[in-house]
RNA sequence: GGGCGAUUAGCUCAGCUGGUAGAGCGCUUCGUUUACACCGAAGAUGUCGGCGGUUCGAGUCCGUCAUCGCCCACCA
């Protein structure tokens, strides 16, 4: 006998644990030979992460398909994993040595990334053991992490293949600077934040010619957003067509404070409109100069170091070709090693004390930061690894246009277009130490030698050098001779972006590049299941891997879910620590709750902002459930093999395995779409609103019968029932319903499989006659118990019934369904009348008029009001349908099935009408 | 500056290919029953953001405006 509430606490980890012991969800688990495939590869979360409410909704939806798949017979793996999150484990472990006054740089490199490995060992992953709380049926046998030895092997791999195919390259340009974190990051990790700053106005004298700060003729004046960048200037620009600077193109200005001579250039990047008309260029430390500067060979001067400080009297740089007079060579020395805000200030005291300052307003503009490190970027010049992006984008914008992969909502394939077509040059590398190291090392002479091992690059690099005649010959001569080989390569420092391993995830975690039996059975992967805030980030870049890797896309559909949002409906994010926690929803009404809230919030394309009320409602279901099993239990509900449904004979039998059959057929199909808040809705409604609701109710007087026939058959059927709920809940709730599936075995009956592995329903049974009657049975019910409310009849008072008009069919329902009547509505005989009896109320069901004779009980008044009332609805209606009917535009227009159906409705609410009137008339007249 | 989405009952949200609205929570009244008070019964509540248009018919399609949100973008 079950308790009266349901244990979360107590039965999830017991689930969990069967689960687990008998390998339940290992790949193919439950899977006939030769089944069809069905794959989905976890988006690994961090391996510094915890359960927040995204991962919640991503997982619950993955699961839901994983297990609705796998019930219904496929092949199924649900591939698990955890990603190395480079910057964001890095800063963990860097944290944590701060609070042994330990910082990264002192320790080697090789120290540091063994104490990485520490954390990971130890406090690492407990995200893991969250998702397995969660439910998530992952084969966690196959658990990869994007750092483990065969997953580093497929990243070397694509590394150097795609040096040697010239799609991966070293360049030297402008990158995104972190000068927080001291690594260049993609332009993707960049976040745009608006901030108040100002716009200082700027005059450049123009050389030979004596300076006068009233006389215009005397210098070009120039707006900036940032004065520090100004000592690295190396032009001033004008638009080709702007009369106002025609003639000073070609000329030169002096640059105030360092005394550089300067080219006025024309070129069409300048706009008339914007400040002044002249802009000030700094190749080095902005994109757009980078660009006029490469048109006009201009020089890249960087004035800063990587912590975006000042460098300038020890920048060799800076200093060729500048004229250090003492008077320069002092304020360069009070500049020096400023950080570039102070630097600002500085710059801008110095320019107005030399009269240079002609302006400064507010001025509102957008700053680039970092999103990890929250400090604004400083576009770099360094030297980084590049991917010819745009052209591995070819084939993964061709596979989404020609529908081999597809996004739901389709929405998204926009977005991904739009960015895909632009796609910029990406780059991956990063100036850390956790990741995975660039297999790449560097001769004496600089020469890049990119190989999959140490060794193979020795020996490339051998043959390269002894090939040619020289100095480079003779020195890698010389150090075999003396046998240290080891100094003639240097590797390079960096690691890759923790985007690169991941983009390999659909195909690296089955085992390529080995052609493994996973890797045939099990890709390309069926479903992707992620967020749309990392489709560029991810999605975008296991399309362009996989295509270019295994020739075939990674997945063939992409299904794109909302992202949970706080109250104020912000993104939840690690970051601004806004995040709900799910566990402490899981730990207060059990894990299906959680599971079953979020999957009926998953409407498609919706942000989901979770109201904890909605949890409490939906354990709420879970219990009613698991009452009805209960009180079923409690009437020798029991499964019985031996009874053929389809000779069930009683009409409500018949009918609630029609609705079944409905109900089934909803959530099938709702879940095939990727409308989960459909299914789980169908699924809620068929449980409550007709099984526990109609169906269990109108069982009782059936249980408390004589009629053993009737008994064992219903029996039969509700244990039927409840089997195929269990199962049609399964994936929405899997702890409790496997549990209800074990207590439900039957007498010394052990279930022949686990409830995970059973097989999904596909009932056929339909009785339309069936459900029309048991519909007419519910509306007549709910007629006489509206009444009697409103009547405000004595809940304990049995009212005899008369039914005047009914036809062959209603009585012959009427003697059927008596005992259910009588109990469900609280009345007594029934009999049959010409004329309604004095003092009756009246319900007015299809043809048949059911009176109540309450005497004494009835209130004229209330009644005559709800006659009133209900007379006035149908009349409503029976106009609106006429207006309908009368427009001949309509008749001539619309459909034949609708105007038929309409003519059907007011056939019906005009006959209703009669009917009410005829009673409300009967009630005046009393 | 470009793009996307939202605006429906007090709150949180459904409403597929057009036939005039639903759920959960909350609220009111009442509780006799072979499970369930995490329950049952009955009930109230909506100019479907505004304005136009298409259509016999629009919450549903189109245009426009308003408000809010998100994404992308190098603008001095």
């Amino acid at each position: 006998m079950l308790d009266k509430t349901y244990d979360a606490k107590a039965v999830e980890p017991k689930i969990a644990r069967l689960w687990e012991e008998s390998d339940a969800f290992a790949a193919g688990a439950g899977a006939a030979e030769g089944a069809e495939a069905f794959a989905i590869v976890i988006p690994p979360p961090n391996v510094t992460g915890s359960l927040h409410m995204g991962h919640a909704l991503n997982n619950t939806l993955q699961d839901i398909l994983v297990r609705f798949e796998r019930m219904r017979g496929k092949n199924v793996l649900w591939q698990p994993g955890m990603d190395h999150a480079g910057i964001a484990t890095q800063m963990v472990v860097e944290r944590q040595l701060m609070e042994q006054q330990v910082h990264r740089r002192d320790l080697e490199r090789q120290e540091f990334v063994d104490r990485v490995w520490d954390w990971k060992a130890q406090s690492g992953g407990i995200i893991v053991n969250q998702l397995k709380r969660l439910g998530a049926s992952c084969d966690w046998s196959r658990e990869r992490f994007t750092m483990d030895e065969g997953l580093s092997t497929a990243v070397v791999e694509v590394f150097v293949t795609l040096f040697k195919e010239g799609l991966l390259y070293k360049d030297k340009r402008l990158v995104n600077w972190d000068p927080k974190l001291l690594t260049a990051i993609s332009d993707l990790e960049v976040e745009q934040q608006e901030v108040n700053g100002q716009l200082w106005h700027f005059r450049y004298p123009l050389a030979g010619v004596r300076f006068d700060p009233q006389d215009d003729k005397t210098f070009v004046t120039v707006a900036t957003t940032r004065p520090e960048t100004m000592l690295g200037d190396t032009a001033v620009a004008v638009h080709p067509d702007d009369a106002r600077y025609r003639k000073m193109v070609g000329k030169q200005v002096v640059l105030p404070i360092v005394g550089r001579l300067i080219p006025i250039v024309a070129d069409e990047y300048s706009d008339p409109e914007k400040g002044t008309g002249a802009v000030k260029i700094t190749p080095a430390h902005d994109f757009n100069d980078f660009e006029v500067g490469r048109r006009h060979k201009l020089r890249a001067i960087s004035v800063m170091t990587p912590e975006a400080k000042l460098t300038l009297t020890e920048n060799d740089d800076f200093l060729e070709g500048l004229d250090v007079t003492p008077e320069v060579r002092s304020r360069l020395a009070g500049l020096e090693g400023l950080d570039r805000f102070e630097a600002r200030r500085r710059v801008v005291e110095l320019m107005e004390e030399g009269g240079y300052l002609a302006a400064v307003e507010p001025h509102k503009h957008m700053v680039p930061h970092g999103d990890r490190g929250g400090v604004p970027i400083e576009p770099f010049l360094t030297d980084q690894w590049y991917v010819n992006a745009a052209e591995l984008a070819r084939p993964a914008i061709a596979a989404v246009r020609e529908g081999r992969t597809k996004f739901v909502p389709k929405a998204w394939e926009k977005t991904y277009f739009d960015w895909m077509e632009n796609i910029q040059p990406w780059c991956v590398s990063r100036q850390l130490w956790w990741g995975h190291q660039i297999p790449a090392w560097y001769g004496p002479d600089g020469h890049v030698f990119v190989e999959k091992t140490e060794e193979d690059a020795l020996h490339a690099a051998i043959q390269h050098y002894i090939a040619h005649e020289g100095p480079m010959k003779a020195l890698v001569e010389d150090l075999l001779e003396n046998f240290r080989p080891g100094e003639i390569l240097t590797r390079d420092e960096d690691v890759l972006d923790t985007w690169f391993s991941s983009a390999l995830w659909p195909f690296s975690t089955l085992g390529w590049p080995d052609r493994t039996p996973e890797l045939q059975t099990y890709y390309p992967t069926s479903v992707l299941v992620t967020g749309f805030d990392i489709i560029f980030f991810w999605v975008a870049r296991m399309m362009m891997m996989g295509l270019h890797f295994m020739d075939e896309e990674p997945f063939h559909t992409v299904y794109v879910h909302a992202l949970v949002r706080d109250k104020n409906g912000a993104k939840m994010s690690k970051s601004k620590g806004n995040v709900i926690d799910p566990l402490e929803l899981i730990e207060e009404y059990g894990a299906d709750a959680l599971r079953f809230t979020l999957a009926i919030l998953a409407a498609q394309g919706r942000d989901v902002k979770l109201d904890p009320a909605r949890v409490a409602g939906y354990r709420n279901f879970g219990t009613k459930l698991w009452n009805a099993t209960r009180f079923a239990q409690m009437n020798g509900v029991a499964r019985n093999d031996a009874f053929w449904l389809r000779d069930a004979k009683l009409t409500i039998n018949r009918w609630i395995l029609t609705e079944l059959t409905r109900a089934t057929r909803e959530v099938t199909e709702a879940i095939a779409a990727f409308r989960f808040n459909d299914a789980a809705g169908a699924a809620y409604r068929f449980v409550w609103n007709l099984f526990c609701d109609w169906y269990l109710e109108l069982l009782k007087p059936v249980f408390m019968d004589e009629d053993a026939a009737a008994k064992a058959e219903s029996q039969a059927v509700a244990a039927f029932v409840l089997d195929e709920i269990y199962k049609l809940l399964h994936p929405f709730m899997p702890f409790m319903t496997e549990e209800l599936w074990a207590r439900t075995a039957g007498e010394g009956g052990e279930r022949s499989t686990l409830l995970c592995h059973a097989a999904w329903p596909s009932p056929e049974f339909e009785d339309a006659a069936a459900a029309s009657e048991i519909n007419w049975l519910i509306e007549l019910v709910s007629g006489i118990r509206s009444v009697r409310s409103e009547m405000n009849v004595p809940p304990a008072a049995i009212a005899p019934l008369v039914v005047v008009g009914a036809n062959r069919t209603t009585s012959d329902r009427l003697v059927r369904h008596h005992a259910a009547i009588a109990r469900l509505a609280r009345v007594g005989e029934v009999s049959h009348a010409v004329e309604p009896p004095k003092s009756s109320a009246q319900i007015v069901v299809d043809e048949a008029t059911v009176c109540l004779p309450l005497g004494e009980l009835i209130d004229l008044d209330a009644e005559r009001q709800r006659l009133s009332k209900e007379v006035a609805r149908v009349t409503e209606e029976v106009a609106r349908v006429m207006a309908k009917l009368s427009n001949e535009r309509f008749v001539a227009n619309a459909k034949e099935d609708v105007v038929a159906a309409e003519r059907q409705k007011l056939a019906e609410y005009q006959e209703a009408q009669e009917r009410l009137q005829a009673a409300l008339a009967r009630v005046r007249d009393s």
